[in-house]
DNA sequence: AATAATTTTTAGATAAGACTAAAAATTATT
DNA sequence: AATAATTTTTAGTCTTATCTAAAAATTATT
């Protein structure tokens, strides 16, 4: 059993580590958690001892299978978490994190499988991440982000990269959503923004918004 | 704002001191809490500051009006999570009290409001114990212990006083169930037993249970 | 009313998790 | 290769919430 502390360094060494796959550093780790180096260096050498993942100094960690199980174990609550308070409770996407970063923290096997099934076994967020099975294995869609389009290119919008609250009302103004079909009308050099048809309309998106978006080519 | 610690003493002396209401001495708190009367005198010491309890030394402590609406709040929180996991999950009433320990603490008006919502604003929770509304107010049922009860005299089973997992479960085995039209057949002076009729059936229960459950007499 | 028993408080210690400041190691730059 | 810049670790401090042991106050008993 771990301690509140301890999973959220877990989560978020899982995360680094899922866009790099070589040993996590002590800053990296510091900076998304908002704390201090020396904090983490101290609580890396206790997950250490628990044998979560493994520690050489100077050189950044590696989660151990233990750990990345757990980690997983941990993510797939806050995500099932995520779409129960969307499809559940009517809370908005840009809604959702800061209760899931609390309630993803409950220990009761029986209370996330039954939400699992209330929710009829999800298998992305509420922002098009996946949600880890039961075993904490991850299943991961292809998918590319909007800029990498060319033009004429057609796919469905299956993701947002940044789920900040600022990016998903954005996104809310302009009737995007996912789910969506997309195509791409014209590219400008000059700004890289595009002009794409999306939910019937025609709309010209900046390079910005559409380096957010993550889309399901077809 | 309280902590997870803070939270706990505030609910354990408003459970304390709404079957006394007169000062909640150190010690009855540390029982409830299973910690040292020690660690009880510093919380308390914390808790006065903060406005929301009275403290004089050797004299026990007082909720504050403020304080008494925190206490009330928390326990609406854990008695609508029971609701939820009985009604939702699929939880049986005798497993719902360690996980609504956890869930009671998740801050966030939006979630519990719209718990409540889902739930249609119940009034009572799994075991019969009301549930207090968003201002912290509470109201209470006229209930007497079966156990109180004259031959003849005919009540519905509101609640039970004892939620403890083995006496829950020991009248699942006897299939009564809150809701059920209880009356009072015989009562044995030898052991204060009683012959009641519930449920269709006429059965024998001992003092022990009778004098742990409520009944709304008629 | 004096003593005994109990309750409560104080004093000092510990563990978890965070911090600052300084030292040590690594990486980058000239 | 030497120095500079950066990263990481160590050492020591702080806060929260707990504990033990002893002292102080209250309550009960003779």
């Amino acid at each position: 059993m771990f301690t509140f502390s301890e999973e959220n360094y877990l989560k978020t060494i899982y995360h680094i580590s899922s866009s790099s796959n070589k040993g996590v550093s002590t800053n990296a780790i510091a900076k998304k958690l908002k704390t201090k180096a020396s904090s983490v260096t101290d609580m890396i050498k206790k997950l250490a001892e628990k044998q979560v993942l493994v520690y050489k100094k100077y050189q950044g960690v590696l989660l151990t299978e233990e750990g990345e199980k757990s980690a997983a174990l941990i993510v797939r609550k806050h995500r099932l978490w995520e779409v129960f308070l969307v499809e559940k409770l009517n809370f908005n996407w840009d809604e959702v994190h800061d209760v899931a970063e609390q309630l993803e923290h409950i220990k009761s096997s029986k209370l996330i499988n039954e939400i699992d099934a209330l929710l009829g076994f999800p298998k992305h967020d509420p922002h098009g991440d996946p949600i880890p099975d039961s075993e904490g294995n991850l299943h991961q869609i292809e998918k590319k982000l909007l800029s990498t389009l060319k033009i004429n290119d057609t796919g469905i919008c299956v993701g947002v990269k940044d789920s900040s609250s600022a990016f998903l009302q954005f996104l809310d103004k302009l009737q995007i959503a996912l789910g969506q079909k997309v195509e791409v009308l014209e590219k400008e050099d000059f700004d890289d923004s595009m002009t794409i048809k999306i939910n019937q309309k025609k709309i010209i998106i900046s390079h910005k918004i559409a380096n957010n978006l993550y889309i399901q080519k077809q």
